[in-house]
RNA sequence: AGAUCCGUAGCUCAGCCUGGUUAGAGCACUACACUGAUAAUGUAGGGGUCAGCAGUUCAAAUCUGCUCGGGUCUACCA
C-alpha cells in the first residue's frame, strides 16, 4: 500500500456522523452567504422560462406539515426545472383579505360584525386587520428557509397593496366593460355567524358539508274546499273526516312562518289517503305522492280497522281513496299553517303587491326521491322556491333577520335564533318548538331526528341559511365552453382531479357571486346614483382620479377635498393612497347629469384576489408609451415586457401545485379569470396534493390533537429527510398517512447508506490522494464490475429523467433510493472493497474510485430537487477535492443526462443473474451451515443454452469471491445427469389451445424425462389429448432443471445451482488461513492500527493448525501487512484467539 | 342520494392499464453470518382466503357487476 505523502493537501471532508439537521444549518448559511438562490435564477438570464406561480398562503394562521408537502413539490419542480436549463422566477406572494381575517380580529377584540363602525370605527377595524394579516410572516418565512423552498419573499406580491388592488379593478372593469359583471338578486348560502353571502367555492370548501341531525316534520297544510280541490272533498264526503291535508316535508322547520306554496310535480301521480293523525289520533285524509305512500304507512296497516287502533303495534289504518296527477290541483287554495301578524295577507302584500300565496304550484323539480312527493315554498329561503314563487306570484316573506333570528311579529319564536349562531349555553332549538306546536295543532303527520348532509360556514362552521341577497356576478356560464375546452389542454397530476372533480365542476358551475359584505377587502369599483340610473366601473387610480377632480369641480364634496381648496392636489392624493373601506366610501362622484354617485357598498369574494395573481402580482403596466395602444388583456404582458420586469411569456404558468382542497377555490379562481378575459389557460400543469393524515389515517385537527409541528419534524430530523418521505412515501395526490417513524427510516435506509457510501469512498481517497487529477479511464479499460454500475447508472438518470418530466418525483426518488441501496451500497461497494484498501495505486484502483466518484456525484445531482442539502453538501465537498466543477452549489449544475453508449442491457442482465447466483449459494451453505470463509471447491450450474454460459463465464470472478468456491462448472442442455421440467409456456399456448389447455397442462407434468428429452432435440412432440392428436412446439413450454440427484439444490426462475460440499483437507487448510487472518485484522484494529502500518506477528498453534498457517503464509502476511509470521512456543504477553473450536495464542507487534 | 378514489404481510407501499400458474419490496420480528464501510453491513426465515360475493375466461390480485368498510367530492333535497 502507498504509504500517504505528507504534503499539505485538500482532504475529502470526513463527517463523525449523519446529523442532517446540523448539515442543514451550515447549508443554509452558505445559501445566504452566496446568495446561493437569487443566483440560480441570474445564471439563467437568457434561458428559456419556466412559469411558476406561487399561490399565496395566508400569513393569518400557522403553517402545518400540510404546508410542507405542497411546498416541496413547487420546490422540487422548479429546481429540476432550473437544473434541466431554465430560467425559474419565484415570485412570493401573501393573502391578505377575507373572512378568516376579519373573524380573527373579531375575536381578538370580542365583538361581532355589528359592532363595527358602532364600537370600533371601521377605520380602526381595518387597521387592524392590515396588522393581523401579516401576524406569523416571521413563522412561514422561517418554515420557508428551513424546509429549503426557494421562493422570492424580498418583493413579494401583497393583496391588500394599492397597485394590487389597483390591477383587481382593472380586471373587472374590463369584465364591465364585456357586460360580464352585473347585479342580481338572488337566494345564496348565507352565513349568519359570519354576516355574509357565501360564493359556491367557499361552500365547496372540505368540511363544508357536515352530516347533521335536524328535526324534520312532515307538516299538514289543509286544503280548502274550492276550486280545483273539490273532486278531493266529494271522494271523502262520507269519510269521519271531511278535511283534506297536504303532507309536505321539511329539514328546515323555521322557514315554515314564510311558507307562501306547495309545489307538486305536474305529472306524478298522488293519492288521497285516509287515517289518522299519529299525535293526536284524529281522523284525517292526507294526499302524498302514491310512490311514496309506503315510506308512510305499513302495508299491515292497509285497510285496518278505523275504530280501535292497536297501541302496542302502533300500526295505524289507512286506506287509498282516490288517485290522481299532480297537474289537477294547480292554484288549489289552503289554509295558512303558522299565522302570525307578520305574516298576513295584509302583510304579504305590502311586500310583494298583488302576490297571491297559500297555492299549489307546479313545477319540475319535485321528485319523489324522499318527502312527499309535495314541496313546502317559502321563497325567500331557497333557490327553486324563490323562482317558482316568482312565476306564480305568491309574493315572498323572510321572517328571519341576517343574524338568523325570528324578526318581529312572528309571536312566540321572535327574536330566536333559528340555529345556535351564538354559542348560547341554554339554546333551546326553535324548531323542535314548532314542531310541538305542529303537533298539538293536529298539523304535523311525523315529527323526527333526521340525519343528513348540510353546509357550513367554512369559518364559523355554523350551519348556513339560503338568503334572499342583492349581489353582483360575473357570468361564469357564459363562456362555461371554452372553459371547460381550455381545461382539457391542461396536465393535470392526477389526471381524474382534472377530468372528473374538475371537469364536472365546470359542466355544472353557476355565476360566481363575487358580493361580500364585510369590512376587509377589496372594494367593488362601482359608483352610482341613488336612483341607480347612472353607474360608472373604475379601471385604475387614474381613472378613479379624474372623475374625482371632476366630482369636486362639479361641487360634490369627497372627504376633505373641496373645490377651491389650496392643496386640493394633495388632498386628493392623500385620498387616493388608500383603496380600502372607509376611505373608498368618503369618495363622491358625479355622473354625466351632475347627480352625485356613492359606492356600492360591497366588497369582492377573497378568491377573486388570488385568482387575480398571475396579473396582479405585477401591478398594471406602464402604458405612456402608447406601443400597443389602451390597455387590454392581449396587450397587458407586452407592456409589462417593455418595461423590462417580466418577459412576455410570464404567462400563463408552465406550472402550479397546491392541495387537492383547491380544486374549487384557487385552481377554478385562476382558470375563470384566464378564461373569461385572456382567453387562455392559467396553468398547463398543475398538481394537487392530497390531504396529509395523521398515522392512524385520521384528518389532522387541532381538537384532536394529532397535528404534526413542521419546525419540530424539521429541527429534528431535517428538512431532507422530511422532505424525502413526503414525496417518496406515496404519490402527492395520494392522501398521506404521516408517521415520524417514516422519516426516521428514510433517514437511515437512505440517507444513512449514501452517507456511509460516501464515507467509504472518503475513508480511502484520502489515503491514496485521490483528487480526479488523472484522465478518465476510457470506459472499454474498466472492469466489468465498473462498466455494470456506470451502466446501471445511465439507466438510472434515464428513467429519473422521465419520471420528473412526467412530474411523478414518487417514482423518481423511489428509484433513487433504489439505486443507491441495492446497486451500489450493496452490491459495488461490498464487491470492491478490497480494490479500494488493497495494493497500490494502482489503474484499477483509478478505475475504482473514478467510478465511485462519479456515481456518487450523479445520485447527488440527481436527487438535489428532492432534497436540496445534503445533495449540496455532498456536492461541495467531492468538488473541494477535485474541483472538476467550478460551479457554488449543486443548484447551479445542469442535471445529469444519460448517455446511452454506458448502457450495456445485457451486462446489466449478467450481474442480475450473478447477484442470484450468490444469493442461491449463501442460502445453500446457510442450508448445510458452512459458513462463507470457509473455501469450497465448485458449484454445478445447469445452462439452458449457449447465451446463458456466455453471460455467466463473464461475471465467474466475480461470483466466486463473493461466495468463496474454486470454479464453476456448466452442465450444457443434452446432459442427461440433471433432471428437468417441463411446464406449459401460458401465454403461447393459452391463446393456441383455450379450453384445451388444462389438459395439455397435465400431460406435461405427467412427463418422463425422456419425454422432455425428446422434445428438446426433435424441437416438438405429438401429444394425444382427450382424444385429439395436436402437436406441441419447444417453444410453446417452459423447461427447467428441476434437480441434480445427490447434490444440494437451490432454483429461482430458471436459474438452479448446485454446491459441492465437500471440504477436503486443504480447503480445510484455507478455511484455517482465512480466520486467521480474519482475527489477527481485528486485533490490528483493536490496537489502533493505521491501515498502512506493517506488523510482526508471533503464534502458538497446534501442529495441526500451524501446518495449515504455514501453507498460505504468503497470502496471510500479504493480508494483515506482516514482515514476519514466525511459530513459537514460548510467547510472553500474548492474545488468546480461537479458529475453528481450537484456541491459539497470537503476538502482533507493530514494526518499527 | 349520487360521483369518485382506495382496501394486497403487523406497518408503509409495488404489481392491476396490457389476465399466465410459488403475489413482491422496505420496515418491524426471529435466527444466523460478517467484523479494515463497524454507531455500519449481509443472509435466511416466519408472516397473505390480494376486503367479501358473483360473473367473464382454459386461467383473475389483475377484467365486469354487486356488497361491505374508509376517504374525498357533488347537490337548489325540500
Amino acid at each position: 500500500m502507498r504509504v500517504p505523502s505528507r504534503l499539505m493537501r485538500v482532504k475529502y471532508k470526513e463527517l463523525t456522523g449523519l446529523n442532517l439537521p446540523a448539515i442543514e444549518q451550515e447549508v443554509l448559511k452558505q445559501w445566504s452567504e452566496k446568495q446561493t438562490f437569487e443566483k440560480s435564477v441570474s445564471l439563467r438570464e437568457g434561458a428559456p422560462s419556466f412559469v411558476f406561480f406561487e399561490g399565496p398562503p395566508s400569513a393569518n394562521g400557522m403553517p402545518g406539515i400540510h404546508h410542507v408537502i405542497s411546498r416541496t413539490l413547487k420546490d422540487l419542480v422548479c429546481r429540476y426545472k432550473t437544473m434541466q436549463g431554465f430560467q425559474v422566477k419565484r415570485k412570493g406572494g401573501w393573502d391578505t383579505h377575507g373572512l378568516p381575517i376579519e373573524l380573527g380580529v373579531e375575536k381578538e377584540l370580542g365583538i361581532t360584525k355589528e359592532d363595527i363602525g358602532v364600537k370600533i370605527s371601521v377605520e380602526d377595524y381595518n387597521k387592524k386587520c392590515r396588522k393581523a394579516v401579516l401576524r406569523y410572516k416571521g413563522k412561514w418565512d422561517d418554515i420557508t428557509r428551513k424546509m429549503g423552498f426557494w421562493v422570492d419573499l424580498n418583493d413579494p406580491y401583497i393583496t391588500f397593496k394599492n397597485e394590487y388592488i389597483e390591477t383587481l379593478w382593472w380586471l373587472l372593469s374590463e369584465l364591465y366593460k364585456k357586460g360580464l359583471l352585473y347585479e342580481s338578486v338572488s337566494i345564496q348560502p348565507y352565513s349568519p355567524a359570519a354576516g355574509t353571502g357565501l360564493s359556491s367555492h367557499e361552500l365547496n370548501q372540505p368540511g363544508s358539508y357536515k352530516d347533521v341531525k335536524d328535526t324534520s316534520c312532515v307538516a299538514l297544510f289543509n286544503l280548502l274546499n274550492q276550486g280545483p280541490s273539490t273532486f278531493l272533498f266529494d271522494a271523502v264526503r262520507l269519510l269521519p273526516s271531511s278535511e283534506v291535508f297536504l303532507m309536505a316535508w321539511t329539514t328546515t322547520l323555521w322557514t315554515l312562518p314564510s311558507n307562501l306554496g306547495l309545489t307538486m310535480g305536474a305529472s306524478i301521480e298522488y293519492a288521497l289517503v285516509q287515517t289518522i293523525n299519529p299525535y293526536t289520533q284524529l281522523p284525517i285524509n292526507v294526499v302524498l305522492a302514491t310512490e311514496l305512500v309506503g315510506k308512510y304507512f305499513k302495508p299491515e296497516g292497509e285497510n285496518g280497522n278505523f275504530t280501535a287502533i292497536d297501541e302496542k303495534t302502533k300500526i295505524f289504518p289507512w286506506k287509498i281513496i282516490t288517485r290522481f296527477p299532480g297537474s289537477q290541483l294547480e292554484g288549489a287554495l289552503y289554509e295558512q299553517l303558522l299565522p302570525f301578524e307578520a305574516n298576513t295577507t295584509a302583510a304579504i302584500e305590502l311586500i310583494t303587491p298583488g302576490a297571491k300565496p297559500f297555492r299549489v304550484l307546479l313545477d319540475s323539480f319535485v321528485t319523489t326521491e324522499d318527502g312527499t312527493g309535495i314541496v313546502h315554498t317559502a321563497p325567500a329561503f331557497g333557490a327553486d322556491d324563490y323562482k317558482v314563487g316568482k312565476k306564480y306570484e305568491i309574493g315572498m316573506l323572510t321572517l328571519v333577520d341576517r343574524e338568523g333570528k325570528f324578526v318581529e311579529g312572528v309571536g312566540e319564536f321572535s327574536g330566536r335564533y333559528v340555529k345556535d349562531y351564538k354559542n348560547q349555553t341554554d339554546y333551546v332549538d326553535v324548531n323542535v318548538d314548532i314542531a310541538i306546536k305542529l303537533k298539538k295543532e293536529n298539523r304535523a303527520f311525523r315529527v323526527e331526528k333526521y340525519q343528513h348532509n348540510y353546509p357550513h360556514c367554512w369559518r364559523t362552521d355554523k350551519p348556513i341559511l339560503y338568503y334572499p341577497l342583492d349581489a353582483w356576478f360575473i357570468s361564469t356560464t357564459a363562456v362555461r365552453d371554452k372553459m371547460v375546452a381550455l381545461n382539457k389542454t391542461i396536465n393535470w397530476k392526477p389526471k381524474s382531479t382534472g377530468e372528473g372533480r374538475f371537469g364536472n365542476w365546470l359542466e355544472h358551475m353557476v355565476d360566481w357571486n363575487l358580493s361580500r359584505s364585510r369590512y376587509w377587502g377589496t372594494p367593488l369599483p362601482i359608483w352610482r346614483t341613488a336612483d341607480g340610473e347612472e353607474q360608472i366601473c373604475i379601471g385604475t387610480i387614474a381613472q378613479l382620479r379624474e372623475e374625482l377632480i371632476k366630482s369636486v369641480e362639479a361641487g360634490l364634496v369627497s372627504r376633505d377635498c373641496k373645490k377651491g381648496q389650496v392643496d386640493l392636489a394633495q388632498k386628493i392624493e392623500k385620498l387616493l393612497s388608500d383603496l380600502h373601506k372607509p376611505f373608498i366610501d368618503q369618495i363622491i362622484l358625479v355622473s354625466p347629469s351632475g347627480k352625485p354617485m356613492h359606492r356600492v357598498p360591497d366588497l369582492i369574494d377573497v378568491w377573486f384576489d388570488s385568482g387575480a395573481m398571475p396579473y396582479a402580482q405585477w401591478g398594471l403596466p406602464d402604458i405612456s408609451s402608447n406601443q400597443f395602444g389602451p390597455l387590454s388583456p392581449e396587450n397587458f404582458f407586452q407592456y409589462h415586457a417593455l418595461n423590462g420586469t417580466i418577459s412576455a411569456q410570464a404567462f400563463p404558468a408552465s406550472f402550479i401545485a397546491e392541495g387537492v382542497d383547491q380544486t374549487r377555490g384557487w385552481f377554478y379562481t385562476l382558470h375563470a379569470i384566464a378564461g373569461l378575459l385572456f382567453d387562455s389557460v392559467a396553468y398547463q400543469t398543475v398538481i394537487s396534493n392530497g390531504l396529509v393524515l395523521d398515522k392512524n389515517g385520521n384528518k389532522m385537527s387541532k381538537r384532536l390533537g394529532n397535528v404534526v409541528d413542521p419546525f419540530q419534524t424539521i429541527e429534528s430530523f431535517g428538512a431532507d429527510a422530511t422532505r424525502w418521505y413526503l414525496i417518496t412515501n406515496a404519490s402527492p395526490w395520494d392522501n398521506l398517512k404521516f408517521d415520524l417513524e417514516g422519516i426516521k427510516e428514510v433517514q437511515r435506509k437512505f440517507f444513512g447508506t449514501l452517507y456511509n457510501t460516501y464515507q467509504f469512498f472518503a475513508l480511502y481517497a484520502n489515503v491514496d490522494g485521490f483528487s480526479y487529477k488523472e484522465p478518465s479511464v476510457p470506459l472499454s479499460q474498466r472492469p466489468e464490475i465498473d462498466r455494470w454500475i456506470l451502466s446501471s447508472l445511465h439507466t438510472l438518470i434515464q428513467k429519473v429523467t422521465v419520471a420528473m418530466d412526467d412530474y411523478e418525483p414518487t417514482q423518481a426518488g423511489r428509484i433513487i433510493e433504489d439505486f443507491v441501496d441495492q446497486q451500489l451500497s450493496n452490491w459495488y461497494v461490498r464487491l470492491c472493497r478490497r480494490r479500494f484498501w488493497k495494493g497500490e495505486y494502482s489503474a484499477d484502483k483509478i478505475s475504482a474510485y473514478q467510478t465511485l466518484y462519479e456515481c456518487l456525484e450523479t445520485v447527488v445531482r440527481l436527487m438535489a430537487p428532492i432534497s436540496p442539502f445534503f445533495s449540496d453538501a455532498l456536492f461541495l465537498q467531492l468538488n473541494a477535492v477535485t474541483n472538476r466543477n467550478t460551479a457554488e452549489s449543486v443548484h447551479h449544475v445542469n442535471y445529469p443526462v444519460a448517455d446511452h453508449s454506458f448502457i450495456d442491457q445485457s451486462l446489466e442482465e449478467r450481474m442480475q443473474m450473478a447477484q442470484d447466483v450468490s444469493s442461491l449459494v449463501l442460502s445453500l451453505r446457510k442450508k448445510v451451515n458452512i459458513k462463507v470463509r470457509q473455501p469450497l471447491q465448485r458449484i454445478l450450474v445447469p445452462v439452458l443454452n449457449a447465451s446463458m454460459q456466455a453471460q455467466l463465464q463473464r461475471i465467474e470472478d466475480l461470483i466466486k469471491a463473493e461466495i468463496n468456491v474454486k470454479s464453476i462448472e456448466y452442465l450444457s442442455a443434452d446432459n442427461t445427469f440433471i433432471k428437468k421440467k417441463i411446464k406449459p409456456n401460458f401465454i403461447a399456448l393459452g391463446k393456441k389451445l383455450g379450453p384445451k389447455m388444462k389438459a395439455v397442462s397435465a400431460a406435461l407434468s405427467d412427463f418422463s424425462q425422456d419425454q422432455i428429452t425428446l422434445l428438446e432435440k426433435e424441437g416438438h412432440i405429438n401429444l394425444q389429448v382427450e382424444g385429439e392428436a395436436l402437436v406441441l412446439q419447444l417453444a410453446e413450454t417452459e423447461i427447467s432443471s428441476e434437480d441434480i440427484p445427490g447434490w444440494t439444490v437451490a432454483g429461482k426462475g430458471k436459474l438452479s445451482v448446485a454446491l459441492d460440499i465437500t471440504v477436503t483437507p486443504k480447503l480445510e487448510a484455507e478455511g484455517h488461513a482465512r480466520e486467521f487472518v480474519n482475527r489477527i485484522q481485528k486485533i490490528r484494529k483493536d490496537a489502533g492500527f493505521e491501515l498502512t502500518d506493517r506488523v510482526l506477528v508471533k503464534v502458538q498453534a497446534s501442529a495441526d493448525l500451524a501446518s495449515s498457517l504455514v501453507s498460505f503464509k504468503t497470502y496471510i502476511c500479504d493480508e494483515i501487512l506482516a514482515d514476519t509470521l514466525e511459530f513459537s512456543n514460548e510467547m510472553p504477553d500474548t492474545t488468546t484467539i480461537e479458529i475453528n473450536e481450537e484456541t491459539l495464542q497470537v503476538q502482533v507487534t507493530k514494526k518499527g
